[in-house]
RNA sequence: GGGCCGUUAGCUCAGUCGGUAGAGCACCUGACUUUUAAUCAGGGUGUCACAGGUUCGAAUCCUGUACGGCCCA
């Protein structure tokens, strides 16, 4: 085979190549692709235990470590490598003298990206570098294919994502992102758990979508004979728990809205929604920010972090300001001002994408959304929404137009919506079918009013405050990252070919 | 949906004026028993994203498409 490379003909590929390599390890009785390998220590431990120990004579206790090797240095009759698990990284040291013959001739098959497994001794090397002195190495799988670069690594950010198993080999601080990330998913669990919530899980597929405006995936069951829906919000369900007397749940779960994608949107995203009978959207309050503080500070102990070129806050209290208060700061308006003459105006003046006939509270939550929503950036609560934008949070008492609602705002992004739950099953229908009505289409939003909802309603819930939060944005923030691509192992991308 | 930018070897990237494709890493062969981006000698493995067009000749110029990135909606 040499000989036709040499001639430059019937060249075979790397990945032809360790196939025919793999062959002749069967063929010598080898298996190319091990076995269960028990006992392993993770090669952080090994680090921690040994680190302090004296350059020269290696140790008389051994250590048992598997990983990848990442890294290969031959010399002759000795090879040190690189050896990477979980946890982290050490180097090895493999002689020819201190294995068997034939066992070396197969170490030296190895190469970059095989996975191993090594029994030896410690010791640290001239320049002190603690290395496990290979007794004896396993082989546990043969890699078929080159590992990206080692030393610019994976860049292509196409490729980080459709092939993430290789950006989480060849990109140390994404396998720390996702650690982090699973970190913070776990320690909300913990920080509700001991607030006595139960976790619940509420149906994925929905007859009908509700708890959120949102454009469903629509799906079809085969033997039910009808469409369903993938849920674009567990809220309703999660009401009606409240009703059948559980006072305290919340559900961290995947949600699906059929919309565009963008760097802050993917269409299926993990959401926490939490509901807590007896209480408000000031309760609400505190918790998000006691939650969300705790968990910060338990992850990167602090309250302050790095996010692009700002430094974020967490620090509790969070700055709070109704939204009337924000549009009269920033934009001069007062909106306890405007009239509903004004609101065709109102529209063209500041180029709102709204039809002229909108409702003054949408206007008004729409000035919001365009001029002040981006200049949030350290958390702030935006408290007391109109009413026509808010179908299921109860109206304040004496200010039938506003109801009791915060969103949370953090880097001039929403990061959770929270209110005063309506259970009022009257006023609870009423704005299901004005909302249905105000969406034109007739007949079909008519479908998804949930009048199944409004009768668990008419049994009675608790009055109640709940919240969700969008996770994959906190995720963002805590980790210093623009888009949400980066924070879900395998973001939603068009198909390639 | 619109605008701009990108797509060349497994990875990271060069490629001049349009003249027929290159480097480093990886990989293969050989040397080498404390190296660590090991070193030394030799070897280039490619549908230049895809489809058309212009041209004697296209990775390069033009048009369209796909995918990705950024910005806007």
């Amino acid at each position: 085979m040499s000989e036709q490379s040499k001639e430059g003909k019937n060249i075979l590929t790397i990945r032809e190549e360790r196939i025919e390599e793999i062959e002749n390890l069967r063929k010598q009785g080898i298996d190319p692709f091990g076995s269960y390998f028990p006992d392993k220590e993770p090669i952080m431990e090994v680090i921690n235990k040994f680190s302090r120990i004296a350059a020269g004579e290696p140790t008389v206790e051994t250590v048992l470590i598997a990983g990848r090797v990442m890294g290969l240095r031959k010399h002759g009759k000795a090879v040190f490598a690189d050896l990477e698990d979980q946890t982290g990284k050490i180097q090895i040291y493999v002689k020819s003298n201190l294995i068997s013959e034939e066992s070396f001739e197969i170490f030296k098959s190895v190469a970059v990206g095989d996975l191993i497994g090594i029994s030896g001794s410690v010791f640290k090397t001239r320049t002190d570098e603690l290395t496990v002195l290979a007794g004896k190495f396993t082989l546990l799988c043969k890699s078929l294919r080159t590992l990206p670069e080692k030393w610019h690594g994976l860049t292509d950010t196409e490729i980080r994502y459709r092939k993430r198993y290789l950006d989480l080999i060849s990109n140390p601080e994404i396998r720390e992102l996702f650690i982090e990330r699973s970190k913070i998913i776990k320690y909300i669990r913990d920080f509700l758990d001991n607030k006595g919530y139960l976790e619940v899980e509420t149906p994925v597929l929905q007859p009908i979508p509700g708890g959120a405006t949102a454009v469903p995936f629509v799906t079809h069951h085969l033997s039910l004979h009808r469409d369903l829906y993938l849920k674009i919000a567990p809220e309703l369900y999660l009401k009606r728990l409240l009703v059948g007397g559980l006072e305290k749940v919340y559900e961290l779960n995947r949600n699906f809205r059929n919309e565009g994608i963008s760097t802050k949107h993917n269409p299926e995203f993990t959401m926490l929604e939490l509901y807590e009978a007896y209480a408000n959207y000031e309760v609400m309050m505190e918790i998000a920010e006691d939650m969300i503080s705790s968990v910060l500070n338990k992850l990167k102990g602090t309250l302050i972090i790095p996010y692009q070129e700002k430094m974020l806050d967490f620090t509790p209290p969070w700055k709070r300001l109704s939204m009337y208060e924000s549009i009269r700061a920033l934009i001069g308006i007062n909106p306890e001002e405007i009239k509903d003459e004004d609101v065709g105006n109102l529209i063209k003046q500041y180029g709102l994408e709204l039809p002229l006939n909108a409702s003054k509270g949408e206007v008004i939550n729409e000035l919001f959304e365009e001029k002040v929503e981006h200049t949030l950036i350290q958390p702030t609560f935006i408290t007391d929404y109109p009413v026509e934008v808010s179908p299921l949070s109860k109206q304040k008492p004496g200010c039938p137009h506003l109801v009791e609602r915060f969103e949370l705002f953090i880097n001039g992004m929403e990061l959770a919506n929270a209110f005063t739950e309506l259970n009022d099953p009257v006023e609870q229908k009423r704005r299901f079918l004005e909302q249905a009505k105000g969406k034109g289409e007739g007949e079909d939003m008519q479908n998804f009013v949930d009048y199944d909802y409004v009768e668990a309603l008419e049994y009675g819930m608790p009055p109640a405050g709940g919240m969700g939060i969008g996770i994959d944005r906190l995720v963002m923030l805590f980790t210093n990252r623009e888009s949400i691509r980066e924070v879900i192992l395998f973001p939603q991308l068009k198909k390639k070919e």
